[in-house]
DNA sequence: ACATCAGGTATCGTCTAGGATACTGCAAGC
DNA sequence: GCTTGCAGTATCCTAGACGATACCTGATGT
């Protein structure tokens, strides 16, 4: 039985699961540890590997998952100044948690793609 | 290297990982799922277990988890009237996905949460 | 007759993550 | 002098996830 129940608010903040997943949630936060994977990469490789994220979101997010001990962010005062970001240990753990359900999202994608289509198949027009 | 990187927005929506992390991020689905993990509950056991979600909020996600595949609604017209939910095995195994990350989660909850308050003081007045 | 539980819908409001775009300061390259 | 790249800020806006509340239908209890 997993503690993922709880009765108040502040049980809520405290409830491990949730905590993290809330650092978690979001469309970029996984995304972007992952890309930080294999090596420490400078804010326009990391935009550039990514593709399809603004500049203003990616700042937004790295500032979190900085805060949250996830990564480190370094200026070196060139110049011209490069700042490059890197996986804690911390940072790395997770990355290693995060991997199974990477490797089932590969796996199991189409399962879900087409249990979508037979859903929205079935509730369309005939209830 | 993991395949995160998209470059238009079609390959996006190709991206199993991203595909199926939208699946699973929000506040609810995943709590949800852990919750049905040991066995099939009925609407009302299954929002006394979490605790803190809304009627309207549990039956949204619960329409979204069905819709993709990850559990079954089944009616039981009594009278009274059941609806149980239950994981179907593709459900089963996303539980299993998950679980590194969900004991992760009760391992570094707290050095997650110290980083955090180091950090917020380190950037509060002074930056 | 009235309240209660079950499993929802319907409405409304809020809040925030994310997207779009413009702008900055600094340097290097042509 | 102009553009380009880097690493951002500053604004504004939108969509949608979430919360609160009220209501509904049918059974069951007292």
């Amino acid at each position: 039985m997993l503690p993922i129940g709880v009765e108040s608010k502040a049980e809520a903040l405290n409830c491990p699961i949730r905590s993290v997943l809330s650092n978690v949630s979001g469309k970029w936060r996984i995304i972007i540890v992952l890309a930080l994977e294999d090596e420490p990469k400078r804010f326009g490789a990391l935009k550039r590997c990514i593709g399809d994220v603004t500049q203003r979101v990616l700042t937004e997010n790295l500032r979190g998952l900085e805060r949250d001990g996830y990564l480190t962010r370094t200026v070196d005062p060139g110049p011209p100044v490069a700042v490059s970001y890197a996986l804690t240990p911390l940072g790395q753990d997770l990355v290693e948690a995060l991997k199974p359900l990477v490797f089932w999202s590969n796996a199991h994608m189409e399962e879900v793609q087409s249990a979508r289509l037979g859903y929205d198949r079935a509730h369309r027009t005939a209830g």
